[in-house]
DNA sequence: GCCGTTTTCGGCCCGACTGTTTTCAGTCG
């Protein structure tokens, strides 16, 4: 059992209390604890009384210390009695909130989604007190739509709505000024819906102009002050929101959209200790609204550093001291990148114009090794011959350091793709895992552990080997590779590239390990994906001391120089 | 169910919008 298990069992206990119409406060004060376990820096068998957790009280203690005793809870159990599985899909629905399925329920005894559909086509639905024609026509196609749409996207997918809507954005006559904001904004690995704040002097011309566009597919809501649309792409579809507001409003707006939800909590706390009242129109004091110039000036006023977007998820952030976690400013160089010798696009030397563009002060450069054959791995012949190129174009360039280095597979049965004789002439290696992922926990770790362990491997490069949304990554002890890599002064990536963002936030959080963050980059283009990566590092709030590439230039050197 | 520099009861973040009503409940972000 891991404290995952109990944050799910808690959130459960929320879902079929408000179900079964519990007291919404009651509903909260789960959903607060299993808030509080997930911030709470201790792994599970660290934690020795549960009740000594702010947000955890005697109730809440008694479910957890029965769970973790026996497996299972008592509490849970009677809820899953009383209340069909069927209802926890119907909140999936928009606008069907628990009150309105427990009617559903209660008058109908309808408790599957399949059942909900053909009462809305009987017309069951508009029978009831409470509900009309529109609600069930809004609840039938919400339905199909559920059936066929995920209810989240991959930032990957996310950043192809976006460019969608903000070339539009861009281009329209009706929009003076506008900013993504919500989960989007913070980079979550994850969306369900993309929302902007939008400055229009004319929101109903914009609202006709948008909905005209061939990539709209619905409008759902349309007011003054929000537009809301279904867009698609290929066959994919998602809600995009708009809310048009003033220039006065509009850092106060950006902010409340913006979240999370816990983080907005947090503020209004903050605020209401002060006698003030945030809402998404300004600072209320003493009956006046107060308004301002940007985000930065909106924390300062409540004495706050400003908190980038990606940090604002636990509401925890606003509590420590920002300045030591690690901004996009603070990385001097990328150290895992890719050319034309494996399966990179572009040239060592294109790299390495394409990063003094960026303004690094050092690179790696990172091909496969032999084994990998699919990705053209450099076998000792090549790798040495690609050593001599890099040497020598470094010899030409006094604003950038290039170092040789490779991204070298960790085989099937734990041995490395290089000998020792020829790791020990590269600047910096890399380990990987790109093989045999169906392998059991052992066997992974294995290879990990003898990656870790060998002295010239510097990092595990994407340590789990996930792709968002599309495979789950190998089977991992985290806490395991975690102390490895500490024991053996090894760091591990958090690899940028928006499909990986390995690892992730959550792995990272609270923990004190080194860590490389690296866009893996295989074009000149993907040296972008860096914001991602260190967005991953703002969540899990990684200090900028953990991170190897904040070191400045001569530092990273001397690194380099050291032995293990 | 939780919490307390307003401390053992009474409040728990705040406001907008929709669809249903005829003044508002429910839901959402």
């Amino acid at each position: 059992m891991t404290k995952k298990d109990i944050i799910r069992l808690l959130e459960n206990i929320a879902t079929y209390m408000e179900l079964s119409l519990e007291n919404p406060f009651k509903v909260s004060a789960y959903r607060k604890a299993a808030q509080s376990l997930e911030t709470d820096p201790r792994s599970l068998s660290e934690i020795d009384k549960f009740i000594d957790i702010k947000g955890i009280g005697k109730g809440v203690n008694e479910v957890i210390v029965e769970y973790v005793e026996k497996g299972e809870s008592t509490v849970f159990k009677e809820l899953q009695e009383s209340v069909p599985a069927g209802l926890v899909q119907m909140t999936k629905i928009p606008t069907l909130g628990p009150k309105k399925i427990a009617k559903i329920y209660k008058e109908l005894g309808i408790d599957t989604l399949e059942g909900l559909k053909n009462a809305c086509e009987n017309e069951e639905i508009s029978a009831l007190s409470g509900f009309g024609k529109k609600t069930e026509e809004n609840i039938s196609k919400a339905i199909d739509d559920i059936l066929i749409r995920p209810e989240r996207y991959a930032i990957n997918q996310i950043l192809k709505f976006r460019e969608i809507i903000e070339s539009h954005l861009s281009e329209s006559e009706h929009v003076e000024r506008f900013d993504v904001a919500g989960s989007a904004r913070r980079m979550k690995e994850t969306s369900r819906d993309i929302d902007y704040i939008v400055i229009s002097k004319d929101p109903q011309a914009f609202t006709e102009e948008i909905t005209e566009a061939d990539f709209v597919k619905e409008t759902v809501v349309s007011g003054d002050k929000k537009l809301s649309i279904i867009i698609e792409d290929d066959l994919q579809e998602i809600n995009v929101d708009f809310r048009f507001v003033t220039e006065a409003e509009y850092y106060s707006t950006l902010h409340h959209f913006t979240g999370s939800k816990e983080h907005n909590v947090k503020m209004r706390q903050i605020a209401k200790k002060r006698d003030e009242k945030i809402s998404e129109y300004g600072v209320e004091k003493d009956g006046e609204t107060v308004t301002f110039d940007s985000e930065a000036d909106f924390y300062n006023h409540f004495g706050l550093e400003y908190i980038p977007p990606a940090m604002r998820e636990t509401g925890e952030e606003t509590e420590l001291d920002v300045g030591d976690i690690v901004t996009l400013e603070d990385i001097k160089g990328d150290i895992h990148m890719h050319t034309v010798y494996s399966d990179g696009a572009f040239s060592i030397r294109e790299m390495v114009e394409a990063c003094i563009e960026k303004g690094y002060g050092y690179i790696v450069i990172t091909d496969h090794s032999k084994s990998l054959r699919v990705a053209n791995g450099l076998d000792e012949k090549r790798l040495i011959a690609q050593l001599e190129e890099i040497r020598a174009i470094n010899e030409e360039y006094d604003e950038i350091d290039v170092y040789s280095g490779t991204e070298m597979d960790i085989l099937k049965d734990g041995t490395l793709d290089y000998s020792d004789d020829i790791l020990k002439e590269l600047d910096y290696v890399i380990a990987a895992i790109h093989s045999s992922f169906q392998q059991t926990e052992e066997e992974i770790m294995h290879r990990l552990e003898s990656a870790c362990r060998n002295p010239y491997v510097r990092h595990i490069a994407h340590p789990t080997g996930r792709l968002i949304g599309r495979r789950e990554g190998y089977p991992i002890d985290m806490d395991r590779l975690i102390s490895l890599a500490a024991e053996t002064g090894t760091a591990l990536e958090v690899n940028a590239n928006p499909m990986r963002l390995d690892l992730s936030a959550e792995a990272i959080r609270h923990k004190d390990v080194m860590l490389s963050v690296n866009t893996d980059a295989h074009h000149t283009d993907h040296l972008d994906f860096m914001k991602y990566g260190v967005a991953t590092l703002q969540k899990g709030l990684i200090r900028k001391d953990q991170v190897i590439n904040t070191m400045t230039r001569e530092d990273f050197r001397e690194f380099i120089n050291k032995q293990k």
